[in-house]
DNA sequence: GAGTGGTCTAGACCACTAT
DNA sequence: TAGTGGTCTAGACCACTCT
């Protein structure tokens, strides 16, 4: 590497603006998952900074989850991996213990107009054609979760041409190969309600019981909207737990 | 503040045992929520450190949202305040769009023997006396969260002799005021239920609709529980919003 | 053994706050 | 103006990983 200028606003702090160069070199693709970033002494000799400015601006992506260290090894850009998240947030036991993925199974995949508020959610023009999905998620061929899915035709044309009984039980990976969309992070919104009569069928459970809603707005590294999901769960299954200060 | 040895285990790095010393001092009370930390100059000269080392302990403790800092002005111990947390996660509007805290109001508060799941939650013996209350959390009159509280009679017997009448809207200043009990974290458990008949007298909603349950338990800096409580609220009105990533 | 990140030093200079 | 934390330098030494 060479010698370069920092580029951004003067103003900001040294290390802000070397964190602001590597966030953006992996937000427009030159480093991708996984990837090796260059490590602390090349950067220094590179941006003409000292180690512990360096340190301080990998440090913060590490804060943010966009980067991992390995002690020796080097920096790494880490791979997002939150398609298991939901099953943070439901109990589900496997005989001997081990924590599995479990089944997906599309249960449907059409073209279908979009709806106004996932055209807003997805930024597309409202009145739109997008890809619409019902996909159920099992564990021991229990039903746990009901998705409902819309993707933005555009980005995911390719997704319409392979068979749904060839997509495995993680969608992220798949969108990333078939369609070259890259997932990095989500918002979710939680939840709950009495079940209709669809959610309670899909479930095999009783109508008007509760259930948990979780709405997820799947986004890029670059922030743009990618998936709308919206997920209804058994809520005797369901339990978040978290720790407050 | 005169030079002293660092004491801890000599294997873990200086920043930690420094920052281990400034978090017991904290849990020990020798210092207490608000209270200015010593500088950082302080701090190097009276451990023999350099700044940077001491600038790292100080910060992780700032990252575990233990201490604050602010330019100019000095390091704090920050006052937990999570009191309100509940409502992070109920959706109340007030006419002008200001925060307001809801209204607590007791609906009994008697000395009763402990059930066994909640004596092992708050580590005291089975069967022993313990303060229980029942409480309402309302906003404009409108019941949002019905709240069922247990207190071990041991540190909060003192909180039987002031009136329900005078316990304002907050509780854990009470406690402080009150017991001399400091509440600092705590660990919250989140899932949905079918209201029973009493739970939907109390928030005035049909028996059987979804209500979300929070239980809390409540830790002082040591992380000795305190207060165990489980809070019910209309689903409808409830809300969790994060981002993963 | 070469290269990596983790810890630590001993400062300098600056921006902000209080008085 | 004195004291505080925020940024930055220019190293040293160490522990770990890879080959």
């Amino acid at each position: 590497m060479n010698a370069q200028p920092l580029s951004g606003d003067q103003r900001l702090p040294i290390y802000q603006r070397l964190a602001d160069i590597l966030r953006r070199d992996v937000t427009e693709g030159r480093l991708r998952p996984g990837d090796r970033v260059p490590s602390d002494n090349e950067l220094s000799h590179a941006y003409e900074l000292s180690p512990g400015t360096v340190r301080k601006a990998l440090d913060l992506l590490v804060q943010e989850d966009l980067f991992e260290r390995f002690h020796g090894r080097g920096t790494f850009v880490r791979r997002p991996s939150f398609d298991a998240s939901l099953f943070r947030f439901f109990r589900f036991r496997t005989p001997d213990g081990t924590k599995s993925v479990p089944e997906g199974r599309i249960l449907r995949r059409t073209r279908e107009k979009v709806p106004s508020y996932i055209a807003r959610q997805l930024k597309i023009p409202e009145g739109d054609a997008a890809i619409s999905m019902s996909r159920l998620r099992l564990i021991d061929d229990v039903p746990i979760v009901a998705e409902e899915i819309w993707l933005p035709l555009q980005r995911f044309e390719a997704f319409l041409d392979i068979l749904t009984e060839d997509v495995g039980n993680l969608l992220y990976p798949v969108y990333d190969e078939v369609c070259g969309q890259l997932i990095a992070k989500a918002e979710e919104s939680l939840t709950a309600e009495a079940a209709s009569a669809e959610t309670a069928r899909l479930l095999r459970i009783e109508t008007g019981s509760p259930v948990m809603m979780i709405d997820r707005l799947a986004k890029g590294y670059d922030g743009t909207p990618m998936e709308w999901r919206r997920s209804r769960g058994r809520a005797d299954l369901f339990h978040y737990h978290t720790e407050i200060r």
